[in-house]
RNA sequence: GGGCGUAUAGCUCAGCUUGGUUAGAGCGCUUCCCUGAUAAGGAAGAGGCCGGUGGUUCAAGUCCACCUAUGCCCA
């Protein structure tokens, strides 16, 4: 027997009381226990960063890294899911250095490093607790019992000796170069951490003039100067060259106002608002070598200053000549070594110029700007000097500006592997494919070295042991350290500041080889996860073996250049081999009003709250199947309610309104019911539907399409709730045993179907409908598997056959609305002509007799041509195929036909010739033809695209009669429901009238009424109501009065 | 400046892969209808130069080019 199943519900409750349940009997356990021995699907978790709260952005990816593992699940994969932590790295020591009121490094040294450390390592704790109990609330089933935590001594361990094959392959080298480089933090930043942080900001846009001092050169342009241009007049105070671009045409002008520049001839009009005098022009060979005057001489640089060469100068904006500073500029840097140039560097690791330079000395970098504008102008020096906006990067945690900033740093050779790492992107399936060649392809393209190294505190110690001579020893594990320093330091804490005391003699030289300074860029840590999670190769190699690649990846799109990138690099640097094979890639979550979401903003949508007053499944479903995952979406409480009311309530309504019937009529899933195919044809077409379900959203699914799927199944919950359930209601009302369980089937399926996106709200179906009346039935739904398809009951035909049905009902319930005779008056006649009508079995167009309150529905053509009316349209698709650029002929020519004729002859010959003009004979079927035949006047008409029905509006003394009736049924029905009577409790219905029609009506419909509303006794009254006659009910429009009582 | 998306009803979005002459859904609004599961359902109405221009084609929301706006990513 099915459990009771209220109409009202809820959700947030019932899964509070779902999640207590799976707890209680280790439900996701056991499925990934049950699949033991099937094949495998591997899905890696990404692990969130272990600082701060998490954020519906977090759910999103969370709900799609569940729904097809779930999926998969149920399709007869094994899918294990190990939760991740990312615990190391600047997000976490910046959280700790906040709590500890600190402003940068020297402040963590006075602190100690390793009281910091466990300080950091107390934070990631704390944080993840708050990550877990998101995950369980959600209903994202990820083991975070067998968690991986990248600060484990093992995942160290892991990443050490990954960084030893990288070494090993001469792939991780040291070297000095112009780098991204955070002077809050103290430390450089790779390209993917760089791209987390670009900010908006208005810096200077200067003109400078470098007076000339080459002697010849004055000699023919007397007082001529260089027009530099740079938006960062900080570097100029480390001036060294001038760079021009070898084959560009420079001029020298004579400007309005009587001085000479030297300018790129390309940029004349854009930098001169005046007219100009051009003196000569010359090529950027020309210019090499000549001296210039720099503008600022604050700091000694010996040997310089002279215009160089350079190929990737620009004469599309600026001036054609771009100011180097070697220290400053990854391409300054390379031009400059070329041509000898010292290179000299300012400003200090703290960003700050060194104190005893005059004029910036001790200012931080940004900040010295001002100052050197006021004095270029003071100085003359200043050509042209506005302000502009734009993007310039700046610390993706701490939001201080960055320096391009030469430093000693190790890199990972990427670009040694670019096409390896290109050829695995091939192998690389993207959801959605544009990422593959767009974004993520393009960022291949464009690869350049890893800077790995950080100089920085909580992190993976980068395992190179160096000796004052200089040889270097990359250490795989503790063991193999323990190995080389001669003592066991296998329990010591591979962290700092411990590991940094560990020393051992050179394996090379002898001499005492200390650990390199640095910690590794953190995504290392994370890309390093489908190995280190498992602590491979130390231990659970088999396991390793077996899930690499994984079938499986999905995050936000910020991730191409994070993790995604890390994974694969990581995966081809080790192994030779990406290390994921299908990769899902969502779009970001803004709010409302299509703004990110930031604390600042107060815009914030707090998941859990969220999920508490919606519903886990709610935001579930509004992730997988509102909008398109790829994009960038809104989220809001109204477009969460919709998603609830719309499917999930309609859904709950059907399992109750099943649960109801079957209930009142002691009906049991097992008891018998006829065949499917001995069913009535509505039972079949939804039975068909069912199961085209199962093939349709498999196939979505198998694809990553969680849009499709989702849509495929709203719609069939709306089939199944607003024509099956609806058409069927008198069926459930007996107890029919074919329409109980053809929707306990159908309900099947869809619970089925639906699990993978709602795992809560199926649980709780599956428990009150089919557990309670199927003792072998798994005791999860998410223990079950896929709906298996039974194509025999695929009937396409039917399918199309019942659309049929529906747009006719639609067309005649127009033309009733129009008409203006209710449904609830029957009327005697309908005529329909449509396509594929007179194919149709009588009990399709029963439902539509009964859908519209019609005795009978006739084709149009059996009811005599006198009242119809025809057009005949070209149908262009059919056409278009025939006759190419000849199809407006060719449909001119039926138009200009009299259609009825036309018809006739089409009708009687199945086919007709036309002359048209031009082409001559032509010869036309059916198919070629749009027909529509509509009923002419005294008949409601409504048609649309050659499909019409016509109403007989003629109302018989008998119709009239019926109509009294069903309006008394209806009165009676709503006061049953006002009064809050059961829907199986029986009833006395009193009535007195004066007026024939009534009593007639009574008469005749007397048992129709007491049996529809389930009254025993149906008592005319004369005189005084008896007592038990309780309650009026309100015939409107009806000479009649009414009471009803209990039994 | 470059790359990749996006642009369809007041709002949120389908449709575009595979071109077919009346472009859909939901929410909201107006007026009706139906209702013995439903916080539902249905009909009609108001509301669309399918961002713009040009091209291909007998035919373009759909394919192509360019432009504009906007988002993300990068320089």
């Amino acid at each position: 027997m099915y459990r009771p199943v209220p109409a009202q519900v809820d959700l947030p409750a019932l899964e509070h009381e779902v999640l207590a349940m799976w707890e209680r009997e280790g439900v996701f356990a056991a499925s990934v226990a049950q699949s033991q021995g099937k094949p495998p699907w591997v899905f890696y978790e990404g692990p969130p960063t272990a600082n701060g709260t998490p954020g519906t952005h977090h759910v999103e990816a969370r709900v799609f890294k569940d729904v097809f593992p779930r999926y998969r699940t149920m399709k007869g994969f094994h899918v294990p899911r190990q939760a991740g932590w990312d615990c190391h790295g600047l997000p976490v020591e910046l959280f700790v250095e906040r709590e500890l009121g600190f402003t940068g490094k020297q402040d963590i040294e006075a602190y100690g490093v390793a009281e910091f450390n466990s300080r950091c390592r107390e934070s990631v704790l704390r944080h993840v607790d708050e990550f877990t109990e998101m995950t369980r609330r959600m209903g994202y089933w990820v083991d975070t019992d067998a968690a991986y935590w990248t600060m484990d001594p093992e995942y160290i361990q892991s990443v050490w000796w990954s960084l030893k094959q990288i070494f090993d392959k001469g792939l991780l080298v040291q070297d000095h170069r112009v780098a991204p480089y955070c002077p809050r933090c103290g430390t450089g930043l790779s390209d993917h951490e760089l791209a987390q942080g670009y900010e908006s900001v208005i810096d200077p846009s200067v003109y400078v003039r470098f007076p000339v001092t080459n002697a010849e050169f004055l000699e023919r342009y007397p007082g001529a100067a260089f027009l530099v241009w740079t938006t960062t007049p900080w570097t100029l105070v480390a001036n060294t060259a001038i760079a021009a671009k070898p084959t560009a045409d420079y001029a020298v002008v004579k400007t309005a106002a009587g001085e000479t520049l030297v300018v790129g001839t390309a940029l004349l009009e854009q930098i001169f608002e005046e007219p100009i005098t051009v003196l000569a022009t010359m090529t950027g060979t020309e210019l090499e070598n000549l001296t210039y005057q720099r503008p600022f001489d604050y700091v000694e640089i010996p040997d310089a200053h002279y215009v160089v060469l350079a190929d990737y100068v620009t004469t599309e904006d600026g001036t054609g000549l771009v100011h180097q500073a070697p220290a400053f500029g990854a391409e300054d840097l390379i031009t400059c070594r070329a041509y000898g140039l010292p290179v000299v560097n300012p400003v200090m690791p703290d960003g700050h110029f060194a104190p005893a330079i005059p004029v910036v000395g001790g200012e931080f970098f940004k900040k010295a700007d001002a100052g050197l504008i006021r004095t270029l102008k003071a100085s003359g020096l200043m050509f042209k000097h506005v302000d502009y906006e734009h993007s310039y990067p700046h610390c993706w945690r701490c939001h201080t500006p960055l320096i391009y900033y030469a430093q000693p740093s190790w890199y990972i050779k990427t670009t040694a592997i670019k096409d390896q790492l290109l050829a695995q992107n091939e192998q690389t399936n993207w959801f959605p494919t544009s990422i593959k060649w767009g974004r993520y392809g393009d960022w291949l393209n464009n690869n350049v070295d890893w800077a790995l190294s950080r100089n920085r505190y909580w992190g993976t110690p980068l395992p190179i042991w160096r000796c004052p001579d200089g040889h270097l020893t990359a250490v795989a594990s503790m063991a193999e350290l323990s190995e080389l320093a001669g003592k066991d330091v296998s329990s010591i804490d591979p962290h700092r500041p411990y590991v940094d005391d560990i020393t051992m003699p050179c394996p090379t030289c002898g001499l005492a080889a200390r650990r390199v300074p640095e910690v590794i860029d953190c995504w290392y840590d994370s890309g390093a996860m489908p190995f280190a999670a498992v602590g491979y190769p130390l231990q659970n190699a088999e396991t390793f073996r077996n899930q690499y690649p994984a079938d499986f990846i999905c995050e936000a799109i910020d991730q191409t250049r994070g993790w995604f990138y890390t994974l694969m690099a990581i995966g081809t640097l080790v192994f030779e081999e990406s290390s994921y094979k299908n990769v899902v890639c969502l779009g970001h979550i803004l709010d409302e009003d299509g703004r990110k979401m930031s604390k600042h903003l107060g815009n914030v949508l707090e998941p859990i709250g969220l999920m508490n007053e919606h519903g886990a499944d709610a935001l579930r479903w509004f992730m997988l199947a509102s909008g398109s995952p790829w994009q960038a979406r809104r989220v809001g409480h109204a477009a969460i309610g919709d998603v609830v009311r719309k499917t999930l309530l309609t859904y709950w309504n059907t399992v109750s309104f099943l649960s109801l019937y079957a209930r009142l009529s002691k009906w049991e899933p097992v008891d018998l019911a006829p065949a499917p195919s001995q069913r009535p044809v509505i039972d079949r077409w939804v039975l068909s539907e069912a199961n085209q379900l199962a093939r349709d959203v498999d196939a979505a699914l198998e694809k990553f399409d969680t849009q499709l799927a989702g849509r495929l199944l709203s719609t069939f919950i709306d089939n199944l709730s607003n024509w099956y359930v609806r058409r069927s209601r008198r069926r459930f009302w007996d107890g029919d045993p074919a329409a109980l369980a053809t929707l306990h089937e159908a309900l099947r399926t869809a619970t089925l179907c639906l699990a993978p996106f709602t795992p809560f709200i199926t649980e709780r179906v599956w428990q009150d409908l089919f557990r309670s009346t199927d003792p072998d039935a798994p005791k999860s739904v998410h223990l079950a598997s896929w709906p298996e398809v039974t194509a025999s009951e695929i009937d396409k035909r039917l399918g199309t056959d019942m659309a049929l049905v529906r747009r006719i009902v639609e067309l005649g319930r127009a033309a009733r609305a129009s008409s203006g005779v209710r449904t609830r008056q029957p009327l005697g006649r309908a005529l329909v002509s449509a396509p594929g009508w007179s194919e149709l079995s009588q009990q399709l167009r029963d439902q539509v007799c009964e859908e519209l309150n019609i005795s009978t529905v006739e084709s149009l053509d059996d009811g005599g041509s006198g009242f119809i009316e025809t057009t005949v349209k070209a149908n262009f698709r059919s056409l278009g195929q025939r006759f190419g650029n000849q199809t407006p002929a060719v449909a001119g020519a039926i138009g200009a036909e009299d259609p009825a004729a036309l018809l006739a002859a089409m009708r009687s010959a199945k086919s007709a010739t036309l002359l048209v003009v031009g082409i001559g004979e032509v010869n036309l079927t059916e198919a070629d033809l749009v027909i529509t035949e509509t009923a002419r006047a005294g008949w409601a008409v409504a048609a649309d695209a050659g499909e019409s029905i016509a109403l007989d509006l003629t109302i018989t003394d008998e119709l009239r009669r019926a109509g009294l009736a069903r309006e008394i049924v209806r009165a009676i029905q709503e006061t049953r429901k006002t009064s809050g009577l059961d829907v199986a409790d029986r009833i006395s219905v009193y009535w007195t009238s004066t007026d024939n029609d009534v009593l007639e009506a009574m008469t005749e419909h007397g048992d129709m009424i007491g049996a529809e509303v389930l009254a025993l006794h149906l008592n005319q009254v004369d005189g005084d109501w008896p007592e038990a006659a309780i309650t009026a009910v309100e015939v409107p429009e009806t000479k009649i009065e009414l009471r009803i009582g209990s039994v």
